[in-house]
DNA sequence: CTAATAGTGAACAGACCAGTTTGTTTGGAG
DNA sequence: CTCCAAACAAACTGGTCTGTTCACTATTAG
């Protein structure tokens, strides 16, 4: 309880690891992102991350809550990415808009394999999976992000305004994936500034 | 080479098998569909379907091949909903708006999982592998669907229109998943609707 | 010096996986 | 009646999976 305790949903837990459990959320972020979780077995993180595999069930517990540490991890640095690039900006409008340029510079810095927390939700059906918990985190965190923007930038309907955002988001990162092309992305950028000036 | 050999791509190749067959396309398509393809194992479809293991090596050659005839599969039903859909209105604009009332019975249908190619991308990143080609064959022919009557449609820039729509479709149709509500889908509706009157 | 903490490597358990083999049964077609 | 194709059951191969156990080592704090 003391000063730097709250951990409140803002991510980046990667901080407070040891060395070894940082290498292996590294070494795991990298093979789940690239080919999957379920295709990705522990030895293959074990020997990525150069760890004994006692140290990853000491640090992680099992397989599926490291798979959601990797999927809070990613949803960390995409909020982080988002906020730096809405404090460019001034008018909320405009914030709104510059999630897709966020949303352009973590595609082109190559490796592009869509949204973690998507392709989680769509890998694993078990409603209890850490992991699939973990991809609803970032799916409200998104979303309240977005309803407040909303709300700031427009006197009408901001729930409205935050739902249509969200479809192009989402739409935009699949169609981009498929497509391997960010076309979609400024596609959605347009749209979204049309959407925004009614 | 006689007479019913065109495959064009239009799907439902499901006549042409044996019940056996059938019945392992049909037990292979609702396990991979609910619980995702590397989680469902042949011994389960096999059981599923009250078959012999051999009948299904037999039919399909491989649990990767069977993937992809699950992909096809679902594609094809798609494909001929939307034509359905498609085929109740006269004009192009109102085809192209046609796409998310298909999409809406799609949903509502029950056990909504989202886009089966969409998942199946999400899930397997090995670019050769039969799944991924049958679901970038779904995106083939989505986009050149869109592209057909988008230029029936619109005098300017049809690729363009195209495009938007079929980010609002992908984002409609992940946004509905993630929060378990057909409301994405009218929102993309009514989104599209007023792209396409510019 | 000592005691606790975190890590190491290697072997192991037990389940599950895709795919094959073998020998048998069944239902038409010529 | 015979032949053939398709399906059957069940055992089996060889590999991979998650997770555990064990004996040992290095670091650090009191």
């Amino acid at each position: 309880m003391s000063s730097e305790e709250a951990n409140n949903g803002t991510g980046n837990q990667a901080e407070e690891l040891s060395p070894a459990a940082g290498r292996i959320l590294e070494a795991a972020s990298r093979l789940f992102y690239e080919q999957g979780i379920r295709a990705v077995g522990v030895d293959a993180i074990v020997e990525e991350a150069d760890v004994a595999k006692v140290t990853l069930y000491n640090n992680f517990g099992s397989k599926d809550e490291l798979a959601a540490a990797y999927v809070r991890d990613r949803r960390g640095s995409w909020q982080r990415l988002v906020e730096e690039y809405a404090g460019r900006v001034g008018e909320p409008s405009n914030k709104l808009i510059s999630i897709f340029d966020a949303l352009e510079e973590w595609m082109v810095s190559g490796g592009f394999r869509g949204s973690a927390a998507i392709n989680a939700f769509s890998e694993i059906s078990e409603p209890e999976h850490p992991a699939r918990v973990a991809a609803q985190e970032y799916k409200d965190w998104t979303q309240s992000y977005l309803k407040e923007l909303a709300a700031q930038a427009s006197s009408s309907d901001a729930q409205k305004l935050a739902e249509r955002i969200w479809i192009l988001l989402e739409g935009a990162t699949i169609a981009s994936v498929m497509e391997e092309s960010e076309l979609p992305v400024h596609e959605a950028r347009e749209l979204a500034a049309s959407v925004i000036e009614r």
